[in-house]
DNA sequence: CTCTAACCGAGACGGTACGTCACGTCTTGAG
DNA sequence: CTCAAGACGTGACGTACCGTCTCGGTTAGAG
């Protein structure tokens, strides 16, 4: 996020920046959105729980979403990898239940929603998220590895958007509702599109 | 959103309230939004841009999030409305393309994005969205008219979900990249879907 | 010390300002300056203490230079008062050991000695201290009593340096060391300086 | 000011402490003080300034009011040294003269007041003040070498205390306005009880 | 035509988070 | 063991916004 970035950079002199006080923050966050939600997430709160000053997480990071874009981007990667199964559509309805599970339990995820949230409101943060948005890039991933057995998958952000869009909407808009059925459906419709001839 | 709502309630003695003070508040917010942005939204900017005392904008609403509610509802079901064309799949693009518009420079679509956004942090907001979603409640409009010509539309907000989330995940995420061409194949697919005899 | 001064003013609107608040303050930074000294004099401390809002603090002083000011100011008066004694010299004595217990004991007094420290490092406070300098002016008053049998009195703030500069100095030096003999010593010779037909 | 103090304490291994970086610190205080104010006098900045790491500093003073003391001690008792003059009156008055230079444009001096500012907040600079002061010490010689024609001056700190007080007094409280008539007066005052055959 | 109650504007109130700054300590590699 | 450099934990600073309160003044219906 900040500056001093991809590691090397040649030899720095002075004390070097303490990659224990970066990670202690990033698990901070993880831990306090879970417990306490993002409403509750302070620059001060953070710092105390990780047992860090002030100032050093502006060092590493210059704004409270570059923080969560770290924590949810790390994480993201990981927990958005659709287990391989026998069927384009077990496939995509594994990806899309990790999807909702992510967007609703997952620290990341909260984080992401978040950010997105901030992302509305505040243009540097818009910034962010269009550049490196994790859930699009996880849907890309997914879909490019069912190209093959699905010829209709259209290249680009088109197919990724077209793939989480609801299930992201219906996140956004009703948290506490089941997507299950939503999932369900919405595969079933895609697959009817991707794996014929047309388009 | 507050209390004393609908006019109803018979007669209430004292002053009665100033219905030019509520309008002006609206008005002062949707202008804020296109001026400023949310960012620098702030309750005593309103007051004082309405030229209106902080207390009675909390006479009329609790929240910041429900000033944006209602300057959201209201304006929505104009701007919303797809004008009736020939086809279905005309309809549909027109529809599409009114939620893009809508979501990136409407005041009202501001304004929802923005209490989409608060609403992943504020559960008490996301109580507020989930009841009263404009773009939900008008996708399911627009769908109800096509439904005799297109089968295939399944009912509640799954149909809604699937047609308005790949374009609100796009502005969502990439707010300045035009949707259009996402629009025409997202269209083109879900004719596909919906207007076969499947599902 | 801030606008607002001098009552009157016509009629303000608004809520007014809290009187309460305002000596909550000042009663805050007496005790606080002798409970823990003006080292631990923070802004947020006092506000606590007082029970008050910080912002309330910045509205009523714009300094904590201010507030020691005022704090001083008002007491200042009333603890330097010699009382009458038969002789000036009896008087002048009562006066500089009132002056010594001022400075060394008195909340007001800390304060002043703090003020006076502050005003060697900020200009802004600097300028306060020479407008309006209590000790100063109670040495004037003490003095102008004194005029009519001391006929070599000068006039201005000559008199009055010359009056209570070593006991000052003596306790910005020394704060620990008593002063009594300095007094005793100072009073007698300024006598023979001021009764005397010369000057 | 710190310990190592003075030279000895034999060989001690390992590099030597760099005494250009002790009299650059120094001299940046010096500069600082005149040139921007002691509010504007930062550790860090000194270090900067001085070309030297913030430890070093650090490790031949422990407090910012040391190196204050150790600024200030140095050039007063260059800066305070009255040329011999005919009388005892010249002589008075050229002291108080270079007394209120010293206090007024001198680095050392303003690092003086800035110091007897700190001073009255901090116990352990009160300490050290008492300990060692320099415009008290200077004015005990002045005293001693008039002694011989001015029988009357008391001894100890009393003396210096009448003399130097009142022009100190003036400086702290107004550090803009010129102490000349207040100088003469004074000295014609002080000859007045001293030099007579009285106490 | 007053009385009364709820409204209106303005703005001060007690809180709390913000981002910056300085402190004094610690940790690098180099001398 | 010291040096320059700079990150570290701590904590005060002054600002901004929150939602509530308290003024004097206004505007209706009830008596």
């Amino acid at each position: 996020m900040c500056d001093m970035s991809d590691g090397r950079s040649a030899e720095r002199i002075g004390r070097p920046r303490s990659e224990r006080a970066r990670v202690a923050v990033l698990q901070a966050v993880d831990d306090m959105l879970v417990e306490q939600g993002y409403a509750a997430l302070t620059m001060k709160g953070i710092a105390e729980r990780a047992g860090v000053g002030r100032q050093t997480v502006y060092r590493w990071w210059n704004n409270k979403a570059e923080i969560l874009m770290e924590a949810s981007l790390h994480d993201a990667e990981d927990e958005l990898i659709a287990p391989p199964r026998g069927s384009s559509a077990a496939e995509l309805v594994s990806f899309l239940e990790l999807v909702e599970r992510f967007l609703t339990v997952s620290p990341a995820g909260l984080a992401y929603r978040s950010l997105l949230g901030e992302a509305q409101n505040d243009p540097e943060v818009a910034r962010l998220v269009g550049e490196r948005d994790p859930l699009g890039e996880s849907a890309a991933v997914v879909l490019d590895r069912l190209r093959d057995s699905l010829p209709g998958v259209p290249d680009g952000r088109t197919a990724a958007a077209e793939l989480v869009g609801p299930v992201l909407y219906r996140v956004l808009v009703q948290p506490g509702a089941p997507a299950t059925g939503l999932i369900a459906r919405h595969v079933e419709h895609l697959l009817g599109i991707w794996s014929g001839p047309e388009s």
